[in-house]
DNA sequence: GGATATGAGTGGTCAGACCACTTTCAAAAA
DNA sequence: TTTTTGAAAGTGGTCTGACCACTCATATCC
């Protein structure tokens, strides 16, 4: 008889617990030692559903305080799965790829929304371009990306920027300026169009000078 | 010195064995007291590592036998978190646009690929509405999602589905058939940008609806 | 040769012991 | 009286050692 795992069973009866406790984000759990007493289990048994949980970014844990149900801003499960999930040698491509479908999306997001259109943000980048002062490629997307608006796609694009080389984090150079002049003046004019296609030029010449470089290395 | 969790440690410690020792999904990695000699430290350190890894379903454990990699396709993660996160609401449209997102590029990418877009499983869904045979909201979509070819995508877009309710899960009903039929002819016509709007449309309708089951729980 | 028993190895669970840390609150100092 | 101090209680973090239940390979017996 092969039973169930009772720490499945546990991650179950906190849940049953905190809803009929009207535990809220934020407020403090039952401490272990109570919880095993409670559900007549051991701590160890305890904990190993408690860590799973805090894994899952769904409790929060702190030393001398006790456990904390989380108000789950932190997808921390994302990022541990994604290096999990990215470790099978995903090609590069699907990488940029994706990433370049969140940057997309969150371009055309933007240009729906006249007041991120008119920050003062896309001068400050134009007006370094003209000054040849030079500038982090990510700085600039990164911006398009918080802008929209989307945490969880924002997240996302973190994590895949972490997986696409160095060449994403470093500086722009006089090749791309006039691309990303487009990008930056189609945002001005509210283009989503010709953002959305104008960004995509951008990045593909980016992936293709990318790949130049890992074949030096 | 509050220092970081060993658990954590032990969680990349074990990521990176896998990745260094080439163990492969299905196959086992060193049992827990092994881990625990190796990795020196003490084997209920190593479990907390271990069931959360097991919760994320990223490795399966069988009384007897020993610990294995898994596949990722594990469930039990869906019931657990679909429970507990997400009451947030910021979060939960953040998921539905961030699946979208990742739905729409799909759909795109397979219009521009002829023989993506006479497959027969489209005439096979069609079909299927006219006869008032249901079927999953689900399969369809996955359908568009593994044909784009995406492999990373596709996988981010699983993840997604799991923390989308259920949903997403049930079959389609009356109302929205002419919404998937739009989607279907417009991918037999190959028109990217009217699959694309269709399919908006319909997640649209699919994310209202959702909603109200929500609200009635 | 085939059925059976045994033992080694594995995960599952528990109890108890420290440790490091935070909070609290009463006693001591001002 | 007010402030400071510090001891105690409570918490999570970790380790150890001990069983249990189970699987599997091997040896043993018919």
């Amino acid at each position: 008889m092969n039973q169930p795992k009772r720490y499945l069973d546990i991650v179950l009866d906190i849940r049953k617990m905190i809803s009929q406790e009207k535990i809220r984000p934020g407020d403090r759990i039952p401490s272990e030692r109570e919880l095993a007493e409670t559900l007549k289990v051991g701590r160890s048994t305890i904990r190993e559903a408690l860590r799973s949980l805090e894994l899952l970014g769904l409790i929060e844990t702190r030393r001398g305080e006790g456990t904390f149900l989380s108000d789950h801003r932190n997808h921390q499960l994302v990022e541990v799965l994604s290096t999990f999930i990215l470790q099978d040698n995903q090609s590069q491509k699907d990488v940029w790829e994706t990433r370049m479908i969140h940057e997309i999306s969150a371009i055309q997001t933007i240009c729906g929304n006249e007041s991120a259109c008119q920050l003062p943000v896309w001068d400050s980048f134009s007006k370094r371009i003209e000054e040849e002062e030079s500038f982090l490629r990510e700085d600039l997307v990164k911006e398009i990306m918080v802008l929209s608006g989307n945490r969880l796609s924002l997240k996302i694009w973190l994590l895949l920027a972490q997986y696409s080389g160095n060449f994403y984090k470093s500086r722009v150079t006089m090749d791309e300026t006039e691309m990303i002049e487009d990008v930056l003046a189609a945002i001005r004019q509210q283009d989503a169009e010709k953002a959305a296609s104008s960004l995509k030029i951008w990045i593909a010449w980016l992936q293709k000078e990318s790949k130049k470089d890992d074949d030096d290395t």
